[in-house]
DNA sequence: GGTTTAATTGACGTTTACGTCAACGTCAGC
DNA sequence: GCTGACGTTGACGTAAACGTCAATTAAACC
């Protein structure tokens, strides 16, 4: 598990899956293992519409633009959202609207979903206050608690 | 509906619940429509152990402390926990737990959820630029875009 | 005293997001 | 040629979080 933290692609070692032309391709187990997930939701998030994988007879090939589109689905999904509000935006995101209707609607979306994040920063700031505010109680008890054995004062 | 996004109790009109001491009560429909919730919730959020009401009667009457609860368990909702997790946490926040052991686990308890709420903002922060980015593009496109009508450049 | 109106308790249904088999294919290595 | 390891398609199961009835009850108004 390289816990998939960073943005870059696996570099090209030796014997690493690409196709004809090079470019980098992934098996449903390797994907499964880099982000700790199992191959049944990758193809759970396929069914959703999700993931496009190519074929290479029966399996399943993916793309490094699947790749991503797992990633930020994973974000979504930690964020709270549902795979179809994920879906909705990830398509937004990597199919190019043309027409100015479009636009306007992707822009709408967009404010929709910058307004519920920064209230749910809202919500994580307060909370983290608060949490602060516990952990200072509790150590004040522990403190001046019973016998404290090695109590390091720092 | 008042938006319920202040943390004031609504203030003592005239004929507003109280119990024989004067302090604040609330009906369930009074709390399903301050916070925009249906009733059936709030109940199970009381068979979830969340929420536990006294009865005048049948009916259930609500605290000062049941509405607390129950505005951090949908601020709990909001961050994506479960009502599981909220529980965990709510009840740790206002049983107070007092031999060492009990507040250790629950400082152990507090670090893991600030690492996720921590790891969280992240997540938002760095959408919230990409978010950025793709409607700077959007209004790129729509200013090069086609004839532009009532084009307010700003 | 009849009727709205708000509340109650079941009980079953629903959606989401997978988990968990079962049964089969397929290719590498021994 | 057989065995795993990995992959596939169903199909069914499940946990969470309520929704949606139905059948009562109880208080409140006219």
């Amino acid at each position: 598990m390289s816990d998939a933290r960073s943005d870059l692609v696996p570099l090209p070692c030796p014997d690493v899956a690409t196709d004809a032309a090079g470019t980098r391709r992934f098996t449903i187990t390797e994907l499964a293992a880099e982000f700790d997930i199992t191959p049944r939701a990758i193809r759970f998030y396929e069914d959703v519409g999700l993931l496009t994988p190519e074929r290479s007879g029966r399996n399943r090939v993916y793309s490094v633009r699947d790749r991503t589109r797992l990633k930020l689905t994973l974000r979504g999904k930690r964020l709270g959202l549902s795979l179809q509000e994920i879906k909705q935006l990830v398509d937004m995101y990597d199919s190019p609207s043309d027409t100015a209707p479009q636009l306007q609607a992707f822009l709408k979306v967009l404010a929709d979903h910058r307004e519920q994040l920064e209230r749910q920063g809202e919500d994580i700031d307060v909370t983290l206050v608060e949490i602060a505010q516990h952990e200072a109680r509790c150590r004040t008890l522990l403190g001046a608690g019973p016998a404290r054995r090695g109590s390091k004062t720092r």
